[in-house]
DNA sequence: CATAAATTTGTACTCAGTCTAAGTTTGGCT
DNA sequence: AGCCAAACTTAGACTGAGTACAAATTTATG
């Protein structure tokens, strides 16, 4: 944890973490809607007013780092090199992300507090207010790629569809993910097939 | 409405009919955080839990014909012309939708309640939850689609690119639309955009 | 007309999220 | 050190969506 900020700030980092951790292991527990805001917060000792201060609603305590991941989205696009083409960008950039040391994207997130990505993902898919949360996230994804381009329909057109394209890969891995297949399987399904999307992407968007 | 059909079932029509008219209406003048599903019930003369028992929610009042549209969606995918593309399907029925007498999907729906389609599709833009629906119901058409086509992986990303086109051309009807263009102006921008995307996705996927 | 099934209703409840006013903690200052 | 003002937290009451359930009403059919 950033050691130069003033005191204040380093503990309201703290706070929040504390109560998003707390938060992410009752929900994965239980299942998100069997636990109540009041019960994380008297499981993180904390009013309920401060969890509400710190996250402006119950989903965003499990999706606490969606405006990091949208910075860096950003950031992948504008600093790519001069002349690579969008598609190129996130084909390499999904690419990567299968490698075997953060496979699912999960392990990204916590590691320490999911040490098994399944069981993250699978209560994702099992509500329905959380499966929303992600296609809102997904959506501003989408916005922020399409104004990084440039910001006109075209631009919105092929953020666009580079958005299906990563949700669908994403959306299958989880799936392959969640009926017990490991990495090495997963990897044998979706690298072919995300270098046959991408490809259809470049031939049509380049 | 259909007249041969058992009294009772009339009678549940109609007043299903009733409560979303009058939900849509009030949603339209006040914005539909504005209402309460209380004052819809009040004002269209039932209970509270009678306006839940035909709706599961709030967002339904408005979005009342989603399923229908649903159903229309893969009919068409399922009844196109043997050995037209699915792209070229949609390709067809969006042009087709924006010829004048039902521009912008919004003329489909109760004419007589909304006579200006603007103030239906701002009263929408407006909603945060409103959007949500929307989404979440385009998530499903993508999904009837690639069901329609064959289920693979490779007709779901299909289908997920189609539907993010379709989503890119509808949002920027409704934007230039709620900016205060006529349709003429309106198909002069969209006509040719649609054309050109339409084209690349038939490259990509063809 | 009677009666059983289907609908509707009132009431009371849970939970997310907001508001407010009062309490507590903290950093900065003398 | 000790005080003050700003920042943070809290309790508690509130709103509104959605659910549960049992009582009351309506309707189809004999």
């Amino acid at each position: 944890m950033d050691p130069d900020l003033p005191l204040r700030e380093r503990k309201k980092l703290q706070t929040r973490k504390h109560i998003s951790d707390v938060a992410t292991r009752l929900f994965v527990q239980h299942g998100f809607e069997a636990v109540t805001v009041a019960e994380v917060a008297a499981a993180a000792e904390v009013s309920k007013m401060t969890v509400f201060n710190y996250f402006s609603s119950k989903e965003d305590l499990i999706f606490d780092d969606l405006p990091l991941v949208a910075r860096r989205v950003a950031q992948l696009v504008r600093d790519r090199p001069r002349g690579q083409s969008v598609v190129e960008t996130f084909r390499q950039d999904f690419l990567a992300s299968l490698e075997p040391h953060d496979l699912a994207e999960g392990v990204r997130r916590n590691s320490v507090l999911h040490p098994d990505t399944v069981h993250f993902w699978r209560t994702v898919q099992n509500s329905p207010a959380l499966r929303a949360r992600e296609r809102e996230s997904a959506e501003q994804m989408v916005e922020v790629v399409a104004e990084a381009l440039g910001g006109t329909l075209a631009d919105r057109l092929a953020a666009a569809q580079i958005g299906a394209v990563l949700g669908v890969l994403h959306g299958e891995i989880r799936r392959l993910l969640l009926a017990g297949q490991d990495s090495e399987q997963i990897r044998a399904v979706i690298v072919p097939a995300a270098e046959s999307a991408f490809d259809t992407l470049a031939r049509a968007l380049n």
